[in-house]
DNA sequence: AACCTATTCATGTATATACATATAAATTAC
DNA sequence: GTAATTTATATGTATATACATGAATAGGTT
C-alpha cells in the first residue's frame, strides 16, 4: 500500500521526510502481522526477541546486559520481559558465581521448542511475503543503514 | 552503523530477514533521536502525531476516528492521546452536534504555537541527517512500499 | 414505534517503552 | 582496608500498544 493511502495524507515535505514516515509506518505494518501469529504461541514480539537472541548463544547462558544490547529497540526493560518468559519457563535466572552483580539467563528445553516451532510460522509469513528479491533487500538495507550514517559508528 | 553492529549478530538467514529487522532497528532509532527533541516540549512522539494530523485540517475539526486513521500506528489509543493533549489545554473536545457519538477535536493556538516549534527544530534535525538524497530517499520509499505489497490495497 | 445491528468513543487490562531511581556487588581511590 | 565510584539488575512511574469490553447513538427492519 502506498504511503499516502495509509496515512490519508499526500502533503509531505519531501521524498528524505516522506521515507522517515514510511520507515515508521513499515516498522509497524510488519510488527503487526508478525504480532499476529506470535499470539497463537502466547508471546510478545519482545519475548520471541530474547528468545531468539538466547537460542543464538545457546547453550551458553547470557546476563541481562548481554541480551539488551543485542536487542532491536535498545530501551527494552530486559529484567521484565524475562520476568514474563520465567513465569512461563521458558527462561531461568540463575546469579552469576564470577559476579554475582549479574543474572545469567538460560533458555529452557520448552523455551527452544516454542521458539523453534513459532520460528517456522513466521519463516512461512516470511516467505509469502517475499515481494522483495534478494538483490532488493540488499538495497533496502544499504539505504537504511545509510539514512543512519549520522550514528557514531 | 552497519546491523551487524547494532544487534552484534552476523547470523541472519537471508537478505530479506535482515531488511525486515533493518525495518524495525531503523523505526526505533528514528523513534528515539526525534523523542529526545519532543521531550524539550513535553511531547510524546503519539502526541505530535496528534497535533499533525490536527493541523493537517485545521481550522477544520476532525472526529476520534478521522484522526485514528491517519495515525501512523493504526493500533494508537487515540482517545488517551487526546486525553492528555486536553488536559496540556493543546486542543479540545466538543461533542458533534450532526453525530452525538463523535466526538470533534480542534487544535488551540497554544497546539498550534507548540506544533510550530517542535516541528521547526525536528525539521533542524532532519536536515542534518540528510544523508540520503533526494533520489535515493524516493528508491527507499518504493522498496518499503514493494515490500508491504501484499497488503490488501 | 420497537427492535436489531453497526458505529463511535470511552474505559479496562496486560505488556511494553522510556526513563528515573534503588539496591547490591565490584572496582577504584585514597 | 575503608570510602567513593561504577556497574548490573531490579523496581517504580507515566505513557503507549494491543486488544477486549461497555455505553450511547445512529440507522435500518419489521
Amino acid at each position: 500500500m502506498k504511503l499516502e493511502n495509509a496515512l490519508l495524507s499526500t502533503k509531505f515535505s519531501s521524498e528524505v521526510q516522506k521515507a522517515s514516515l514510511n520507515v515508521l509506518y513499515s516498522a509497524w505494518w510488519l510488527k503487526s502481522i508478525t504480532s499476529k501469529e506470535l499470539k497463537d504461541f502466547d508471546l510478545t514480539h519482545e519475548q520471541y526477541n530474547v528468545l531468539r537472541i538466547l537460542k543464538g548463544k545457546y547453550p551458553d547462558q547470557l546476563c541481562v546486559k548481554d541480551i539488551a544490547r543485542r536487542m532491536i529497540e535498545k530501551s527494552s526493560n530486559v529484567p521484565r520481559i524475562i520476568d514474563r518468559l520465567e513465569i512461563k519457563k521458558l527462561v531461568k535466572r540463575t546469579v552469576s558465581e564470577t559476579d554475582k552483580r549479574e543474572t545469567l539467563i538460560t533458555i529452557t528445553k520448552s523455551g527452544l521448542s516454542i521458539l523453534e516451532s513459532s520460528t517456522s510460522k513466521l519463516s512461512k509469513l516470511h516467505d509469502c511475503m517475499q515481494n522483495l528479491t534478494e538483490k532488493e533487500a540488499q538495497q533496502l538495507n544499504q539505504l537504511l543503514e545509510k539514512m543512519r550514517q549520522k550514528e557514531t559508528d
